[in-house]
RNA sequence: UGGGGCGUCGUCAAAUGGUUAAGACACAGGGUUUUGGUCCCUGCAUUGGGGGUUCGAAUCCUCCCGCCCCAGCCA
């Protein structure tokens, strides 16, 4: 898609927006917010939301806050808001000095409350957490009342401010909104406002013993910013009508909810909790294993911000439910890769092979293009010596018909280096290729063909006494199976081989200096990145993403 | 079986009653190529189903079918 389709055609909730500023609501205003609760890694689902949030914000020159929705100290950690600021941070989005947390307002938010009983749309109940659920009916059947319901306001202002003073331990009471416990909209069943929760908040630390819940907290944090247009994924259509009551009621600025569907890809998932369930059984490193769908693991993987960024764009924003395919996520960061990673050479499964009648101890330096997409990345020197590794399965004893690369007797060209032929190849004790003896032609320098001959084959290549060892950990799909949830355990469905290291690695010189997670390709194999884990004198790679693989594809279609 | 949403190509997704239902990814074929990469060209849906309204329907009405969400003192 050219971008200028993507601007021929708004997704619903810019439609909205238009609208809105073509109508003047909010004085032409727009300002949106990405409240992420600081619980977990955010992952490529949150992506995009905050791509929405922020992007919209910039189209139609608004603002957009970052807000941590921390009203639930039991789960939240400052950890989380680090590596959420971070994450953001790295796909491009700035929200300036709006930087807000949920905590922040408690004291309004509680005055708020107070407001709430004294016009008598709320209560203190003393019903315990499983009477609620009692009192609360079923989906086909209405609830009832709590008998607590129709406390005078005195009583209700005296016992919520002795919930705040800590009078009370945790779950025996809860202040609950007045609203309607026959409503077909579970929700609006007398919903908890606060709740008794005596935790140490990251932020507020002893300072509060009661918390806001969800929808009457989150509701006021965008009447309190003047959020202009709060979008949030679907499943909180039903709240809906909660976060309009609240504001009603309250009789503050009005903010509009908008819900837009979540980002479900193939072969992975989004489920915080199980990708959780992933990293404590160790069936991944960690939550930035390169295999995991977490902004941190894809930056680790080699992911670029840019790629991200364009992926989010491509796929859209709408209301229904659906899955999209992990190709186009690996199309969008092969098409960034392309463009801007330097080319470099790498042997991931070394061949020997010995060029008998090149002179031993002689080397010269072979100008290589560094970009070919990218004429200001310039060239840089190669070294070619007599002994050259390339790799395996770039020979073939019996060599498959339509096999373009090196076979006895067959001439192929190393990349921008000479064109050799294949004389003899040299076995160990099981049968198995140890190394290749060839021959070059000194008049194909550079791989050209002076009198005009054609060669198929190009092979990448190092010489074996520069290239400098490596580990390359080639990364696959994380699942087998396109939709690991449609089954039983979506456990049994991991790809036991997402993860394959190589320890023999031979790569270019050039290529040892890289800086850590530096995209690169190497030629024919793939995007690269070294990895953290390297250190002085052992690299590790990652391999981000392999190059379209046409050869694979003729020989799969032919079985 | 209460309520709220949603059904357009294999996958995303346009279309706002009016020419042959965009585009991208995927897939298939071909061309170029010192990466079996990139690039270029070609092919690839009558819109969940049935009725109806209309000169004209993916768009409106109606009945049916299917999928998703909601019974936390989580967000």
């Amino acid at each position: 898609m050219t971008s200028a389709d993507l601007e021929n055609s708004i997704d619903f909730i810019r439609e909205i927006v238009e609208k809105d500023i073509k109508e003047g609501k909010n004085d032409g205003r727009v300002h949106t917010r990405f409240p992420p609760e600081p619980n977990g890694y955010l992952h490529i689902g949150h992506a995009k939301a905050f791509c929405i949030d922020f992007g919209i914000a910039d189209d139609y020159g608004g603002l957009c806050n970052l807000r941590f929705d921390d009203t639930n100290p039991v789960k939240e950690d400052v950890e989380y808001v680090d590596s959420i600021i971070n994450d953001i941070k790295w796909l491009g989005f700035d929200w300036e000095d709006r930087l807000y947390y949920a905590s922040d307002y408690f004291n309004r938010m509680y005055k708020y409350a107070q407001q709430l009983i004294e016009k008598g749309a709320a209560y203190v109940c003393d019903l315990s957490a499983e009477e609620v659920r009692e009192y609360r009916g079923t989906l086909t059947e209405p609830g009832r009342n709590s008998p607590w319901r129709n406390r005078s306001v005195e009583d209700n202002l005296d016992l919520f401010r002795r919930m705040k003073a800590g009078e009370f331990p945790d779950g025996t009471r809860t202040l609950r909104a007045k609203i309607d416990m026959a409503s077909p909209n579970i929700n609006m069943r007398d919903p908890a406002v606060y709740r008794i929760l005596k935790k140490n908040h990251h932020r507020t630390g002893d300072e509060w013993c009661i918390y806001p819940m969800y929808d009457y907290a989150h509701c006021l944090e965008d009447s309190i910013e003047g959020i202009t247009h709060s979008c949030c994924s679907i499943e909180f259509e039903d709240h809906r009508p909660l976060y309009d009551w609240f504001l009603n009621q309250l009789d503050v600025f009005h903010p509009q909810q908008i819900e837009f569907a979540r980002l479900n890809l193939t072969y992975t998932i989004m489920s915080k909790r199980k990708l959780a369930i992933l990293v404590e059984n160790g069936l991944v490193s960690s939550w930035d294993d390169p295999r995991m769908p977490t902004l941190s693991g894809l930056r680790r993987r080699g992911y670029t911000p840019e790629a991200i960024r364009d992926f989010v764009g491509r796929i859209g924003v709408a209301k229904r439910d659906s899955t999209v395919d992990m190709a186009l996520l690996e199309y969008c960061i092969r098409d960034d890769l392309n463009r801007r990673a330097p080319r470099f050479m790498a042997v991931l499964d070394p061949l020997k092979v010995i060029i008998e009648n090149y002179p031993a101890g002689k080397q010269e330096e072979l100008e290589f293009i560094n970009n070919p997409e990218d004429e200001s990345a310039g060239t840089r020197m190669v070294p070619f010596s007599r002994e050259l590794y390339i790799e395996r399965d770039d020979f073939q004893e019996e060599p498959h018909r339509k096999f373009r690369r090196l076979a006895p007797g067959k001439e192929v060209r190393l990349r921008y280096a000479y064109l050799i032929t294949c004389v003899d190849s040299v076995k160990d004790e099981n049968g198995n290729v140890k190394e290749l003896i060839c021959t070059y032609d000194p008049e194909t320098r550079g791989g050209s063909t002076p009198d005009g001959r054609k060669v198929k084959g190009t092979l990448h290549w190092v010489s074996a006494e520069h290239s400098v060892p490596a580990e390359v950990r080639l990364y696959d799909r994380l699942f087998t199976v396109e939709n690991p949830l449609s089954s039983g355990s979506f456990i049994d469905t991991i790809n036991a081989e997402s993860l394959k290291v190589l320890n023999r690695c031979r790569i270019e010189p050039s290529a040892a200096d890289l800086a850590i997670g530096e995209p690169v390709q190497f030629e024919r194999k793939g995007y690269f990145c070294k990895d953290p884990d390297s250190a002085e004198g052992s690299l590790v790679f990652n391999r981000t993403i392999s190059l379209r693989d046409t050869w694979k594809k003729i020989l799969k279609n032919q079985k």
